[in-house]
DNA sequence: CGCAGTCGGTTGAGCTTTCAACTACCTCGC
DNA sequence: GCGAGGTAGTTGAAAGCTCAACCGACTGCG
């Protein structure tokens, strides 16, 4: 392995920015759903995919690439969904190995109760604190980091 | 409560680039840090928080601080560095409740075989990724967000 | 002084995530 | 068709995080 290119200053100083600020977002808006809604915010992503998928309903896999989750991970998520009635699985018809996650109206009652909180909390410490330079700089931003995060 | 704002379409695709980006930055640095040097992102940050300190050791208080974490988190973390001889705890001499967390030689070892492989996956999926204006804004919306996140 | 309130830190329980198996099913080539 | 290898999803154990409760030490005010 050569010798590292370290940051520089001016890298660094972006890259401690981006951390810390992604740090605390994460905590503040994770903490705000779980107070008010009584779930983590990769749930409540579960719920949003779901109720924007015609019939409510998705592919366990289709599920777990809109929310980048792993398998496992979507696994155990919709199990405690399903546990409090807020989604219910079935099989898919076309592929025995399949399994539908679909929102009843129940979860869909819960996500339209959480989502104003959600949203006024994004604006709070997001959307509202940039200018409109900034939002567009960072959907750019946020998209050549997915472009690259393909590969691995 | 009022009628929420709800995102129009620019901010919908700035917060959604950036909510996927961070999700697939964060699990690829997480992957790469726990192949290649055994331990979580969060536990890394620890470490190189206090390899910059002086005498390599700072109150807890300030350690959770520079970290962005809460008390009970840094606890248990530098419980577990502890057990791996990578941090060596000592009490405060001037604040009898205090506790010092002191980085030892073999924790800076770790870090030191851990932080190439970092610092080029941080490259790899942010850094090369922008150009340089783009850093110097991913920077001010940082430090935006962060100045907001002061509340809540 | 004395004590009420705060601060620094730890602990344990419960929940989420990860990792590595594992099952069942599909597909493709022979 | 049948076997090898890939795909869809689940499971259990181990690890990390959060929350609330807790203890001991400080601080400030009457």
């Amino acid at each position: 392995m050569s010798e590292p290119r370290w940051l520089n200053a001016e890298e660094q100083r972006a890259w401690r920015a981006y951390l810390e600020s992604t740090i605390l977002l994460f905590d503040a808006l994770d903490r705000q759903l779980q107070r008010e809604a009584g779930l983590p915010h990769t749930y409540y992503e579960i719920l949003v995919r779901l109720s924007e998928a015609s019939a409510r309903t998705l592919r366990m896999s289709e599920l777990a690439q809109a929310t980048r989750s792993s398998r496992s991970r979507l696994s155990h998520a919709v199990a405690r969904l399903e546990e409090r009635g807020w989604v219910r699985r079935r099989d898919c018809a076309t592929d025995r190995r399949g399994q539908l996650a679909e929102l009843t109206d129940a979860g869909f009652a819960v996500l339209e109760a959480a989502a104003p909180g959600h949203v006024a909390a994004v604006r709070r410490h997001v959307i509202d604190r940039l200018d409109p330079d900034q939002i567009a700089q960072l959907a750019a931003i946020g998209e050549a980091i997915v472009a690259g995060a393909v590969e691995d």
